[in-house]
DNA sequence: CTTTGTTTAGCCTCGT
DNA sequence: ACGAGGCTAAACAAAG
């Protein structure tokens, strides 16, 4: 029977994967990334059952970040104090969880090898290189998932990830490597460059171009994100568009209509409700509910 | 020091 | 049986 007040999956393991919950965590975030102590939080708030073990859980969740390429870090700027990067889903990791399980992927977002090399010397000018060429100015980002969508499986190219790791590796904000580097940032650039780092690429110039959500009038799962993503002065922080481009979709698929950046967050709310009523059943929750 | 992050290894479960 | 994916342990480095 359901227990009034209860939120959660009580002391149960919740029927998710350490990766489905980190991308739980961080698609309810308002800016679609969060330190690591906050997925901790996040985790930690919803299901009393990680509650305890955490060395156990933690390293197996840290080990899961490092891992599995769909998770990509994001270096804090100046101004954001704290300990560790940003985590965020990498923009073409698509629907993971399209097969209705939270336990058990599709199939791992992984790099190919060749691509592993081809970044070792200088991953900012891979980045630029192949994305200047890739994404044009008024492109859509979600067209970058267009060139991966071969049935055959994940042999389609897939630069942006080892270069991702690698721009943030160096630890440098991306812009400022763009200086340094002597790029001009052409505006269009900067769009893009904004709508898949918005933390990090941000550009003044650029501030107004790409759709903007209010962080504050959303709080799904209840959380408070106040004071969250704010500067010292209280100054709302640049706002993100969502990070998931367009996933490969398969024919018919009820996403289609949902993903573009004028979704906000997903109802990773609704969907925790109903996991709630399904509490039990075994019933998986419904995938499109998870990452949208 | 603790926290964060990377990496290797082994075992498990699941689907084919 | 086999391979892919998931979980845990552990060693280790780096950063705050």
């Amino acid at each position: 029977m359901p227990r009034p007040g209860k939120n959660s999956y009580s002391d149960q393991k919740p029927p998710y994967s350490y990766i489905s919950l980190t991308a739980m965590a961080i698609q309810n975030s308002v800016e679609k990334m969060l330190p690591l102590s906050d997925i901790y939080k996040f985790i930690m708030d919803r299901f009393p059952y990680y509650r305890e073990n955490t060395q156990r859980w933690q390293n197996s969740l840290r080990h899961n970040l490092s891992f599995n390429d769909c998770f990509i870090k994001i270096p804090r700027r100046p101004d954001q104090p704290g300990k560790g990067s940003f985590w965020a889903l990498h923009p073409d990791c698509g629907d993971m969880f399209e097969n209705g399980s939270f336990l058990r992927r599709r199939k791992r977002f992984k790099l190919l090898r060749a691509e592993h090399m081809a970044c070792k010397g200088s991953p900012m000018m891979h980045y630029f290189h192949h994305h200047h060429h890739h994404h044009h100015p008024g492109a859509k980002l979600a067209a970058a998932s267009a060139h991966h969508e071969h049935p055959a499986g994940p042999t389609s190219t897939n630069i942006i990830n080892r270069d991702y790791k690698g721009v943030m590796a160096s630890g440098l904000p991306l812009t400022s490597v763009m200086h340094h580097l002597g790029y001009p940032v052409p505006p269009q650039l900067s769009s893009m460059v904004n709508s898949m780092w918005p933390h990090v690429g941000m550009l003044p110039e650029s501030m107004g171009s790409v759709p903007v959500h209010t962080p504050t009038d959303y709080a799904p799962f209840g959380m408070s994100m106040k004071g969250l993503y704010q500067n010292a002065n209280g100054q709302a922080l640049p706002v993100p568009v969502p990070i998931k481009p367009t996933p490969s979709l398969g024919p018919g698929t009820a996403l289609t209509g949902l993903q573009s950046g004028s979704t906000p967050l997903c109802s990773a709310a609704l969907m925790l409700e109903k996991s709630e009523m399904l509490e039990g059943k075994g019933a998986p929750l419904h995938p499109a509910l998870l990452l949208s």
